[in-house]
Order: structure tokens, then sequence, then C-alpha cells
DNA sequence: GAAGAGTTCCAAAACGTTTCGGAATAATGG
DNA sequence: CCATTATTCCGAAACGTTTTGGAACTCTTC
């Protein structure tokens, strides 16, 4: 900008304000200035203006598995949100370790990122200490955090998995297994809640031997639907809390030489492009991805051009079970 | 930092120091300053020492799709890899488009990003002309760049399709579509070549008819396959030149009332993670995605780290077919 | 023609760091 | 005890912007 200013001669302030498009410079100076600008090859330094301005116009957006088509879609449509809006996003992924996202927000946050979206990891009383020193808008996604006050945008959890499992009861199974992610988070508490509820309201008991944990990983998927399916009373069905873990549950049905929906019927959370077109039509319950994205960029972007109320919003969308055929009636 | 330097009664110059581990402070300044950025709860500004240093370590990333299950997995990658070398990663996604691609380098090299790994999209002497202009190193991945001297990490799409449609037509098949991306990318015209040069090492004719032209995304694939399987002489097998595509070939399969690989056999190019735990399982061109993250991270981490030779190297890897069941003996 | 109002423009301070050169002090060697 | 060298520390400039307050100039208007 300094050499811009020389060879137009002008000074670096009338300079800055003719590419902030600010003041009015006089048409010859304009002139002057832009071919001065054209023949230098001038790029504004958007790092000194941060600098200058305290906002960078990114915003921090963090992820537990990038993989997972459930947060791949949700990434690609805030990505794009942002994008037509100007931003620039850096991506982290947590791969559900805590002090990754630790590490990763505190990057973020020294690099003055404008904002937060994060689909946290790990237990509420750390996260709300990180998140606490942060200065910037906070929106979380998908999981909730007790204790802090900010604007998310989640899922009925409960309610889609209880609908969900009533289906499944509705087709006569009784014992139906159900694999869990890490219940330090909240949607998968949720979707636990879910699952017992519409067990007890069709008279049916939960034992602990139906329910498995597992990490959100396609090898725990694999590990829990073993654990299920050698079970001296084997369930009927499954249920699996997100989609890698799923992919590993067929997995071992595979392995164990049993077919679905013959065999076992299986569901499961987040629907993928592919469901509906490769066997077994696998039967899930479908996140409103888009919506899900759009509306945590709308509230970030409302929180940055200071169009919103004090209090926090939290927007709670609808999941939709896509009935498919890999669930099948249950056999005497 | 000044607030600090004011707690610790000492300059700034030293807090600097400190906090770098440059310089040797005394024991006791050392210890007056710690406690003074823990009771202030200093953060070191990376904006402001980005503007002074130069460097900003964050690096640029630019994909066409990264819903596409191959960027996705790329992206991932590359995503871990930067993340442990201290490094923070921007990311964009062109969605195809060279405007976006254009404006996307330009806001990431505004923001001084300390190197650009980009999959590429659009033409090659456009593209030139943005990359020109970067001083920052710049590595390709999947795609090259005629007349740009740059590190680059690609595949050797020319052999990998001519085994996989050599493959189709030890089958049996004498008819192969062919769904093809956008020829003005690098690795599409190569895949193309592959099977141009299989269909001829086995003696078969490339009539235009089996060739469709897709924009890499489902709807082209749907409509491609629609457009194959209505021909009057119908090929008896498909060949996808991406992973999205090949899902809309499927489901025009599946809406005509075909199946796979009974009526159609059907192969792609990429693989995915539920590949084999879905009916039919797909036979496809695997590319070694932790491979590629990992040598592109590593070339630009090799060029930041100033060892690396002045000549750009490109590192070239082998696809691997993966047979499954998708491709069944072509029925006379 | 002078006062006032509008235009244009610029000098300089500020954003929060790093770094260079030097100053003050301490240690060493003769 | 002086000269030299090492050790610590600091002042100030620099990175490339934005912005404020005011200077210089040109119009109006009476």
């Amino acid at each position: 900008m300094i050499d811009v200013a020389q060879s137009a001669g002008v000074s670096i302030a009338t300079v800055s304000a003719f590419v902030n498009g600010s003041a009015n410079v006089s048409a010859e100076l304009r002139q002057r200035i832009e071919t001065a600008i054209r023949d230098i090859g001038y790029k504004r330094n958007a790092i000194a203006r941060s600098l200058k301005m305290g906002t960078t116009h990114t915003i921090g957006l963090t992820v537990p598995h990038i993989t997972n088509p459930f947060f791949t879609e949700v990434v690609s449509v805030i990505q794009q949100a942002f994008d037509r809006a100007g931003y620039a996003v850096m991506l982290f992924c947590t791969d559900e370790h805590l002090h990754n996202q630790d590490d990763q927000i505190g990057l973020l946050l020294d690099r003055m990122v404008d904002g937060l979206i994060v689909a946290r990891v790990g237990d509420d009383a750390k996260f709300r200490e990180i998140i606490g020193g942060a200065s910037v808008p906070v929106v979380l996604i998908d999981r909730l955090c007790r204790g802090v006050e900010t604007d998310a945008v989640v899922l009925d959890n409960r309610q889609a998995v209880f609908e969900a499992i009533s289906y499944m009861i509705g087709l006569g199974h009784r014992r139906i297994g159900y694999i869990s992610g890490d219940v330090d988070v909240s949607t998968i508490r949720e979707r636990g809640e879910g699952y017992r509820r519409a067990m007890e309201a069709a008279g049916l008991a939960v034992s602990d031997e139906l329910v498995r944990l597992g990490d959100f990983h396609e090898a725990d998927g694999y590990r829990a639907a073993m654990q299920l399916l050698m079970l001296p009373d084997r369930p009927t069905a499954i249920f699996s809390a997100n989609n890698p873990m799923v992919v590993g549950a067929m997995k071992a049905l595979r392995d164990l030489g049993l077919t679905c929906p013959d065999d076992i019927s299986v569901a499961c959370f987040d629907d993928f492009a592919w469901a509906d077109v490769f066997q077994p039509q696998m039967t899930t319950i479908a996140q409103p991805v888009q919506a899900i994205g759009e509306q945590a960029a709308r509230l970030m972007l409302d929180r940055l051009g200071g169009k919103a109320p004090a209090e926090p919003r939290v927007v709670t969308l609808r999941g939709r079970l896509m009935i498919r055929n890999s669930c099948a009636p249950a056999r005497r």
C-alpha cells in the first residue's frame, strides 16, 4: 500500500480510503490510484487489516469426525454458507479426543476467529471452562453442554429414536439390541433415553446385555454387534446410534454369516446418500443436515451482525424416520 | 502483553523473549512474568505475530466437493497431518466452479496462508495465472495442471482404469459404458485414456455413444446412466469415473428395474468404507487416500521447512482394483 | 471580499507482536 | 584495579493496515 501511495503520489490514508470506498476521493486521484494498484499488483493484506480491525472474517469449526457422513454434510453446508457471506472457515477434527478439542479451540481463539461453531466432545465441566474464556460468539451444533448458555442447533434425539424403536417393536421385535456412543455426549444420552422409553412404553424390559457402549467408530460398532449377536438369546433387531458404527455392525453380520433383514433387522441414526441404492436399504433417522448447517450459520451471522437477542437461542429440529427394507417383521 | 509487562515490572521485549523461550531471562523475572501471565490470563495474539513474522502457520486447502468420499478422506488425513504439525487448515470447496476457486484462492492468499494445497478445477491457463501470483508453495493433489511447476501427488489414473476395464472385458463384456467427468480435468482425461486403451487393446471399438460426459455429481451419473441404458444396443457393463456418479447410476438401474450385476455389471473409481457390506458390493479402484494425504502434507511441510529441492517433486501413486461382486460374467 | 460551509487530502497514532542494537550490570582475566 | 567479555534487560522500530482530527483548498452566500 505504501508503494501504491508513492507510485500514485498520494498518502497511504488516501489509498486506504479508496480501497475501502469509504471516503470521497477526486476522480483524478481515483484514476491514479487505480492504475498504481494495477501496475504494482497490490492486494490488501488481510492479516494487517485483521489486527487493526479486530476481526478476521474467519470462523472456527470443530467436529468429531469429518468422515462421518452426517458431519461431512453439515460441514459442507456450513462451509458454503460462510463462503457466501465472505467468511473463511478453519476446520478441525477432534476425533472425539478432549485434549485435541482444547488445543484446537485454543488455536482458533489465538487466531482471533470471529466465532466458533463446535460439535463438542468430552464432559460438560471441561468444555464449560474452555468456552468460558472465549470472548467470541459460540454456537453449538448437534451436542449441547449443560451450563453453557450459547446459541445452538440440535435435534430432538429422544423423539426420533423413540419413533424408530417403536417402529421396530411394531414389527414384532421384542429383543432389540442398542449400540450406543459415549454417554458423556448429550446427543447420545437422549438417544438412549428414546430407546428406553420406547421399550418401556411397549412393556418390554431393557436388559443391560442389550445395550452396548461404543465410541462412535466403525470398529466399535463391529465389536458391539458381535457381542450382541453372540448372546445366548440373540436379539432379532439392532439399532445403532450413528452411521460409522452401523457399518461395523453390518460387517459383523456378514462375518457371522447372518443376513439383514432376514436374520436380523437393522436401523440406525443418520441417513446417507447411498442408503436407498444398495441392499439392504437401510432404515435410518435422517437429520435435516441442510437446515442444521444453515441454522448454525444464520445464528452465527446474526450474532456477528449484532442483530441477535442477548439471550441464547437454541433451535431444535426434528428427525425423520426413513423406512426402507432393512427391518422385517420378527419371526416367531 | 503490555499488561503483563507492566504487571511484572519488565519490558514487553522481555516478556516476548520469555514466551518465545528465545533469550535467557533470569529465574526471578521468569517467575514474575509467569505469575503475571497467569493472573492476567494472557494469550499471545497470533494475528499480530503473523503480521510481524510474515507467517501464519495456516495452510489453505481447496477441493471440489467435500461430500465426495474420496475428498472427504483426503481432507481428513491432510487435516490431521497439519494438526500434528501445529498448523491450522482453512478449507474451501469450489463445487467445481472456477470463479469460486479464484475467489477462494484469492481470499486464502490475502490471509497470508503459508501454503496452498489444491485439487484444482477449470482449465489450465486460468489456473496457471491465479497460481502464478502466489508467492507461497503450492501442492496440487489429484489433478495436475499443464505448465505449472509445483509439487504434486497424483494417481496413475490411466493404468488404474486400464486394469479395471480390462477386468470387465475379461468377464466377457464387449459394450462397456463409460461415465466421465469434465475432461478439462487432467485426472478425468487420463481415466478416459485408460478406458480407450483397454478397449482398443482388446480390439473393441469405442463408439461415442458409449461414453457420456458428466459433471461429477450424482445427478450427472443418473442422467448419463439413463442415456446408456436406453441405448438400442444396451451396454452390459458401466464404469463410472467417480463415486457420486456411480450412486446416480445405481439409482438409474433401480428406476429402470434393472439389477446389478445380473443385468448390468458396474464398477467405479474411488473406494468407500461401506463398499463391502452392502449389496451389490461394488468393484472399485481404491486410491491410497492415506498416502495421498500424507504425501501432500509431507511435500508441503518439507517446503515450508526449507528442506526440499528447488525443482518440483511429483509423486505418483498406484490405484488398486478391489474386485467384489458388482461385475458378473457377460451373458451371451 | 470575508465568513462560513463543503470538499479533499494527509500526518500520525494505533493494533500486538518481534527483533535489533545498545545499555547496564556482573563476571572474568591480567 | 582496569579492560574485556558475558549476561540481562530494555527502547524503539517495524510489520501493513484503519481512523481521527485537522489542514488546505474551493465554493457559496451575503
